[in-house]
DNA sequence: ACTTAAACGGAGTCCGATTCACCTTATGGA
DNA sequence: TCCATAAGGTGAATCGGACTCCGTTTAAGT
């Protein structure tokens, strides 16, 4: 599908535009309007449209980037820690790539929650990533079976909509929890 | 405040047809609009309107009944369980309470996530409801000390935004990871 | 029955996302 | 270099859904 036809210059330069006054947007205030955005990349509101289907398409395309940085990291981490701590590290990174989406709103609650077909590479590839973590956890002992990375991904969904104040720090607790919840079964049971 | 002056007849029928009809709309699908609503229990929107300032402030009425009903339940819970067990069939109503609540998308969401005022109310009753539990096992040596009930209300959040098809098996594997994460404490540290 | 404060109805307003008919400009070939 | 033309850009208009406003209706006290 992007082999296409090349875009013509002007239109890969406003798309790169488009995409990086979204991120500053909704870096700045929760759930920028499509004319604040459109205005930032200093383009007009048609041109946003051309580009993205729906607001949401935006925020969607904007959020897989994110996303893709976030899953590199599993390979990087398991060479350098043991796969539980490994795991535990991955779970505080989620956190701060929460804070960095904190601004995007509902869509990207949608994009943990819904099974739209939109959404379905990133939530694959984040599945994926925890699959990695766990399987290697599971290996070595150190983590239950029998959990998939869907699960877990879906349980730090929640972490991504909080909104309120102090939501970072409950944040890091919960995912403690979850860590120490997921540890568990390895001592214990199968 | 609701000492003011009793409600007159007709409007305290049409107040609570337009909950039931909100609880009905919200069951069946997804976001129903206020429209749709007012509708449904024969009134017109305006009527919506007096007797509730937002669409928000309805599906947070209704919530709050549901919330009042669940939080009914640790005192019978203790009498019956153990306290740990009390707190693992809560964590498990609460899963039901969300497949019931599920409709009301994100309305419901903010309940859990947001600091705004207007949900207080259900916030801290339902984490009371899990200090009530969380108190009962750190005093039997059962439960890890450390978490309010806040904590673990915000991890649950997640569970309430779910509406992917596999949702509720999820929900509970994601339950009963807390709750083993809950104990884990108990037994190693503080 | 009469008064009147309370409640109701529903067309109209507001606001944000999305569309579309028309204008502008890269780009590639003569 | 210059033109033809299709890709790309524009922004006023449309649409959809929450919310408002004020004229009409009615419960309930006397």
């Amino acid at each position: 599908m992007p082999s296409s036809r090349p875009l013509r210059a002007d239109a890969r330069r406003n798309r790169e535009a488009l995409l990086a006054a979204a991120r500053e947007a909704f870096l700045a205030d929760d759930d920028a309007h499509v004319e604040e955005i459109a205005r930032r990349a200093d383009v007009a509101v048609g041109t946003l449209y051309r580009h993205f289907a729906t607001r949401e398409a935006l925020v969607a395309e904007v959020y897989r980037q994110e996303v893709a940085e976030l899953c590199a990291s599993p390979a990087r981490l398991l060479a350098q820690y043991a796969p539980d701590e490994a795991l535990r590290t991955f779970l505080l990174l989620l956190v701060e790539h929460a804070a960095v989406g904190r601004g995007m709103g509902e869509a990207l609650e949608s994009i943990m929650a819904t099974d739209s077909p939109v959404f379905d590479d990133a939530r694959d590839e984040m599945a994926r990533a925890l699959d990695e973590l766990l399987a290697a956890g599971v290996a070595a002992g150190l983590v239950r079976s029998g959990i998939s990375g869907r699960v877990v991904l879906r349980a730090l969904g929640g972490i991504c909509g909080m909104r309120a104040k102090g939501w970072k720090d409950d944040a890091l607790r919960i995912a403690t929890i979850l860590y120490d919840g997921l540890r568990y079964g390895a001592a214990n049971h199968g």
